[in-house]
RNA sequence: GGGCGAAUAGCUCAGCGGUUCAGAGCGCCUGCCUUACACGCAGGAUGUCGGGGGUUCGAAUCCCUCUUCGCCCACCA
């Protein structure tokens, strides 16, 4: 009986994943080895600098999709690289409570149940949706496991947890007694669907099709004097017009300023002022000013002190300041009633094709209403300082590169982040307010009376912008504000490996918060993969329904063809292209590949004896060189270049050239040459067999670990089926030593000598 | 409107500071179920390396320009 043949013709994934998933989770192989305790525990001394990774945290409510695939998939290569190292790893996991996004989905089943939030009331609310967290929130994190990331779940946090809401608060109260924290009436960028304030990152740009109406505004007191005429994309906002606003240089209008105009349909009489804010090029060169409802309007406003008149309700409703006609009236409604009222009266002059950057909720995409507020703001420049520092010092290094420009032009003009959200999910906003004496406060600890009057406080209704929590990840995932051996032995980590969209979101403000609250940047190196696309190179999304669902992938082909497939098909920062219509193409070079390493493993597997000679070391019954023929002179000599290529690669984060090196080495040079080349003497009708056998098994062992991270599943199985005593031959294949390159292997002379050969 | 990047076989992409660089995988064609693998083996075809110009003995590889895509930023109403 050889031992290859308990191995199955065909490789097949199904179960035997899941199964040694569940032992490495056992052995605990996926904690730090400094957590160990037992044989495998770290020798005496420090065990050397870690090697950290923070997962970006998934949505508590999100299922795995082929974006977490990806990202995960590099990360845990990653992890797993340097564990081999002997790296002291840590991947810490986590959910994010992702405020509108988790309140929306919650809604939405409240909605089937045909009640609304306010109908059940925030308390009640907040309970129905942390049960809902509760029953799903670990859904992705299994999910995970599918994939094989080895991640420490011990170490697994959620945003809302005790701990890191203490983080919350003890972040927000340190800024806000730094002043660095302020409430203030602005224009931010109001969701009427999700009816919260966003910050300027919510609100994505989206260039549309959209219309410049100009409209005739009529002078107060001269008759035959021709109307003004200005120019808007957005007419309906004109009931909350305060004044028109020219430039003061502008020779068509300087006579007019300081006269009157009436507001057609308001009928109220407005200024015409001059602001060199109004670029006299564009439109009419007059512009109507609306200070509720546009930022540069409301900066006009102010130094004009004109009054705001806020025209709408939170829904993007006319509001009650809106002439009686259109009160109630949605926006667009308001909108088109408005051109058609302007119509009849002969005030609208002209109608343009035009395009401009609207903002849209990056939740839900509607369209935002730019709309004044009351809202609590963090002042950047401070933060944004040293982080931009660390990235001019090389202390932050960005991959692709190019990102690194777009992280410094983001901080160099950075704008207040506007933090407080209009939700009843999140971190409550720790600030009190009596009513009796106007004392305002924020505290690390709950108010009940305030502490100047003694009177009762009420607490901010507002909660915290998700990514105020997220950022401070990298240390409130490890204790912090306390003073735990995790912080202060896995603070700072190493990479941040994400996709770019969450650029400004997530990683600069971690930057920020790290520095401004650790006194260093969180992490070395910010890898930004690229987005999983369709053929179309439309991005993967559940609306559109060009998804490809992993555990899909999974379950046909194993989650270690689904890993060598997007990593050997990705290089640093491009998008990764797959066909969801056709899984099969898309996935046939991991199915491929682990379906040949699987029948190369049974193959030597079947020929060789569960202990063959040594290569190397002064064991008696070492091969010697003078037995060595070519052809294993040349795979020995093929085999250490691939260690280099792998190591170096994996280095220098071109995890595809990794990939792409050992599916050559085992592909190519080992089974399509080496294993024909020996196999008269394996099967005895020449000599050497025994040498043949040695150096097959030493070589593929190699090559087994050096493909680990990418496809852990397939080589620890076959790992273990081969496992030779002696050192390198530890329990499991992901505690191995990682492959050292060995000068005395390089032989040049065979690899040219074989190549002729091969020509 | 600014800034950045990309255009290489049918498809997805490597190669980019000038010497075997015209490559890989998938697909395609022709043979093969040769005792590890048909998710395989052996062999084969395919590209004036987006267009134009320039530097050079020599350019996918450097420079300029055009075209087409993509990304980031932006208060032109």
């Amino acid at each position: 009986m050889t031992r290859g043949e308990s191995l199955s013709p065909q490789y097949d994934p199904t179960g035997l994943e899941t199964a040694l998933y569940e032992k490495w989770e056992r052995e605990g192989l996926f904690r730090p080895r400094s957590d160990r305790t037992g044989p495998d525990s770290p020798p005496d001394g420090p065990p050397g600098r870690p090697y950290v990774i923070m997962m970006p945290p998934p949505n508590v409510t999100a299922e795995l999709h082929m974006g977490h695939g990806l990202n995960n998939a590099i990360q845990d290569v990653l992890i797993r690289f340097e564990r081999m190292r002997g790296r002291d790893t840590l991947w810490v996991p986590g959910t994010d409570h992702a405020g509108i996004a988790t309140q929306n989905v919650v809604e939405k089943l409240l909605a089937n149940e045909g009640k609304t939030r306010f109908e059940l009331g925030r308390e009640e609310f907040v309970s129905r949706v942390w049960a809902h967290v509760k029953e799903t929130g670990s859904t992705i994190l299994d999910q995970l496991r599918a994939l094989g990331a080895s991640c420490d779940w011990q170490r697994a946090y959620f945003t809302l947890d005790e701990d890191l809401s203490r983080a919350v608060r003890e972040v927000f109260v340190t800024l806000y007694e730094k002043g660095l924290i302020y409430r203030g009436k602005y224009i931010i960028n109001w969701c009427p669907r999700c009816l919260t304030a966003l910050s300027n990152e919510e609100a994505e740009r989206e260039e549309t099709e959209g219309k410049l109406w100009h409209l005739r505004y009529p002078l107060t007191g001269g008759r035959d004097e021709p109307p003004i005429v200005v120019a808007t994309t957005r007419p309906e906002t004109m009931l909350g017009d305060t004044a028109v606003a020219v430039h003061p240089e502008d020779p068509r209008y300087r006579d007019l300023v300081g006269r009157d105009v009436l507001l057609p349909l308001a009928d109220r009489a407005i200024p015409i002022i001059a602001d060199a804010a109004v670029d006299p090029k564009f439109g009419t060169g007059a512009v109507k000013v609306t200070p509720a409802h546009d930022p540069l309007d409301f900066e006009i406003g102010r130094r004009h002190q004109l009054p705001a008149i806020d025209v709408m309700t939170d829904r993007a409703e006319m509001s009650d300041a809106a002439p009686l006609a259109f009160r109630g009236l949605d926006r667009l409604e308001a909108r088109r009633r408005v051109i058609d009222e302007l119509t009849r009266l002969g005030l609208v002059e002209k109608v343009e094709a035009h395009h401009s950057a609207v903002g849209r909720c990056y939740r839900c995409d509607t369209v935002v209403e730019p709309r004044l507020s009351d809202q609590w703001f963090v002042s950047m420049r401070p933060l944004a300082e040293p982080a931009l520092q660390a990235y001019r010092d090389g202390k932050v290094r960005f991959l692709p590169e190019h990102r690194g420009l777009e992280y410094a032009l983001w901080l160099e003009n950075i704008r207040d982040w506007c933090i407080s959200r209009q939700l009843w999910w999140g971190h409550r906003i720790p600030v009190w307010y009596c009513d009796g004496c106007g004392q305002v406060a924020s505290s690390r600890t709950d108010l009940t009376q305030c502490g100047r009057c003694g009177g009762p406080v009420r607490q901010d209704p507002d909660v915290l912008d998700t990514w105020f929590s997220s950022q401070l990840v990298p240390f409130s995932s490890l204790g912090w504000p306390d003073h735990t051996p995790d912080l202060e032995r896995f603070y700072p980590g190493d990479v941040l490996v994400t996709a770019p969209e969450i650029l400004f979101f997530w990683v600069a403000r971690m930057i920020m918060a790290g520095l401004e609250f650790r006194g260093g940047e969180p992490f070395h190196t910010v890898y930004l993969h690229g987005t999983v696309r369709d053929t179309q190179h439309r991005k993967m999304s559940k609306s559109l329904g060009n998804g490809i669902d992993p555990l899909d992938v999974i379950a046909r082909y194993g989650a270690d063809a689904l890993r060598y497939t997007v990593v050997s098909g990705l290089s640093v920062g491009t998008d990764l292209i797959l066909d969801p219509d056709d899984l099969e193409t898309s996935f046939a070079p991991g199915r491929n590949f682990a379906n040949k390493l699987w029948n190369l493993g049974r193959f030597i597997l079947s020929n060789g004896e569960a202990r063959v000679r040594p290569l190397a070391g002064d064991h008696p019954d070492v091969v010697r060189r003078s037995e060595l023929t070519l052809v294993d002179r040349w795979i020995i000599a093929r085999c250490e270049e691939t260690v280099r290529e792998a190591t170096a690669a994996c280095e220098r984060f071109r995890l595809n050239d990794a990939s792409l090196a050992v599916h050559r080495f085992l592909w190519s040079d080992l089974a399509d040459w080496y294993l024909e080349a020996i196999k008269p003497r394996l099967y005895g009708e020449l000599p050497g067999g025994e040498v043949a056998r040695a150096v097959v098994t030493r070589v593929f062992d190699v090559a087994l670990r050096l493909l680990h991270p990418i496809m852990p599943f397939i080589t620890e199985t076959l790992w273990q089926a081969l496992r030779q005593p002696g050192p390198g031959g530890g329990e499991s294949i992901m505690t191995a030593p990682w492959p050292e390159s060995d000068r005395r292997a390089a032989d040049p002379e065979a690899l040219r000598r074989f190549a002729a050969l091969q020509d």
